[in-house]
DNA sequence: GGTTTTCCATAAATCATGCTTATCGCATGG
DNA sequence: CCATGCGATAAGCATGATTTATGGAAAACC
């Protein structure tokens, strides 16, 4: 096989001479690639001179392709457009702006939400898009480059993951619940209060048994129980006023900073896992993906920063 | 579908890419390609912002292909290969020395045998080779470009056609077979000489009788008779003193010019018809084939001006 | 039939881009 | 720790692509 270069040294007299082939028309195909007549020209004597044989013939005051040159533009028209094609392809995946991100309703409307507003300062021309669902999507078939995960990463071994958040739970009320009904100083003074449960269907999540047993204490039998199967829904009967319920510290961090909601019962649970920014190893993050997690990530050290300092 | 001019404005890096891509390896990229490193480097950077994506990740010291550059290498790959087999295909065609030519044995031996010295020294770089076959071949079935005909042009509708000479039918016999048996003056004196007759079994040829009709005459009976089945031999019958034959003037002028052989009898028969080069309508002739159909028709015209400048 | 139009080819001049040279940086491995 | 290997980068250059300008020839038009 020879060397390409020396066959072709002009390449781009290829999508010269496809375009003139095409027309069978030099000065229309000059208008069409944006150049003068005589450029055509020059570029069609060029490949005729590398390929030793006449691809047109000059005749009356037009030219059409030669029996060699017929040949050679069939080919070079499947060539190049394959290559176009593939162009095209990259290229527009290259410019998507959109970013979608996977994650829980509760990540989505208490972590990202507060955030939105700020991320559209900062990557202004990022079109993010949140894909929430009741399960953990699996991104390698699903066409979404990025997702929040809790829990243990060795679970999920075909992923990227960069940790965003320890995974961190605060029982908290409103103000305005202790105002009512006392502030709990203690996690045994808890026991006395109403508990809002939060009965997550699929993704693991701690319960107040659990709570109360990092606090060395056992999960109270207790009459007036409310039992929620959303998280956000719990949250927002927290600050109905309805109880105390358990929440993690980097969802719920807004409103403590905010004084919306108080940690009570002065324990927290830190369970070892944690949240994380997850994309599959199977593909590779485009620019704009890149972006985003640099970016939730930032975010998220941001906000133990705040937090650290609040303390 | 977007201008591929403005899409990928040097096309000449798709090859270095493709280059680059397989040997995953600028160095030995350039070097394939006779170029430096720096230069791969640049094509590979402008390829890169053209597409808005990178191609390859730069690790260590290597690079490695993206996925977008994976895919978008296996394309240009495709691509290139088909336009630069076509390429190759078309250069070979174009250098191709050898041009065959479809002819009568006659015509080869008595025509361009002759003069095949000349032509070796007009066109040296020029390999001709002669087909000849007991009948005229369809060269639309056979891959020869050029063969020589006799007869009438109508009958060859898709044939390309350029006269070589007309169709003169002269009687000749040597200087010895004169001084022996007396020189004819008239075709009416041929009657009393031995006449060697030609019987072609296939392609058409005048006789004796047409030849006496033209000169007012009937063909003599007459005893001594030799028919021979190809008008070679028939000459060298000629040559041999065998006695008179009929012979057409274009091929064996070389011999009457040299003295090898005499017109007799003071009378030609002019058919009407011709012997022609011919080439087929459906391909188109190469440059060698080319060359050579203008040699053979200049060698005509030169012998027309030597027989016309002898008498 | 002459004039105009419409193609392409060619020559000269210009411009730009692709390439080289030279150098640096960085990571690896002896 | 230095040598080696490989890429990136910057500056300058040269070639080749492109333009402008012109000519020619066939065809179309009046």
């Amino acid at each position: 096989m020879e060397n390409l270069r020396r066959l072709l040294p002009s390449a781009a007299s290829l999508i010269v001479f496809e375009a003139a082939g095409r027309h069978q028309n030099f000065t229309r195909a000059a208008n069409e690639l944006g150049m003068t007549q005589a450029a055509v020209s020059y570029a069609i004597r060029g490949l005729e001179e590398q390929l030793g044989v006449p691809l047109f013939h000059r005749v009356h005051r037009a030219v059409e392709l030669t029996e060699a040159g017929e040949k050679f533009h069939a080919d070079v028209s499947v060539g190049l457009s394959r290559i176009q094609k593939s162009a095209e392809d990259i290229r527009a995946k290259g410019r998507e702006t959109n970013v979608t991100l996977a994650a829980s309703t509760a990540f989505a409307s208490m972590w990202m939400l507060p955030r939105l507003n700020r991320m559209r300062e900062d990557l202004p021309e990022i079109d993010l898009r949140i894909q929430t669902s009741v399960r953990d999507l699996d991104l390698e078939e699903e066409p979404i480059p990025l997702g929040i995960r809790g829990g243990d990463p060795g679970h999920w071994p075909r992923y990227h993951v960069a940790q965003l958040a320890e995974e961190v739970v605060n029982a908290v009320a409103t103000p305005a619940y202790i105002e009512e009904h006392g502030l709990p100083k203690t996690a045994a003074d808890l026991q006395r209060h109403n508990l809002i449960h939060l009965e997550e269907p699929v993704r693991r999540a701690c319960d107040w048994t659990e709570w109360f047993a990092s606090a060395g204490l056992t999960y109270p039998k207790q009459a007036r129980r409310l039992t929620i199967n959303d998280y956000v829904l719990v949250i927002q009967a927290v600050l109905a006023g309805e109880g105390v319920a358990l929440g993690w510290e980097h969802l719920i961090n807004p409103q403590i900073r905010s004084g919306a909601l108080m940690p009570v019962a002065g324990h927290v649970l830190k369970t070892g896992l944690a949240f994380y920014v997850v994309w599959p190893r199977s593909r590779e993050l485009n620019a704009q993906a890149k972006r985003v997690r640099d970016w939730l990530l930032e975010e998220g050290r941001r906000d133990r920063a705040a937090s650290g300092a609040g303390e």
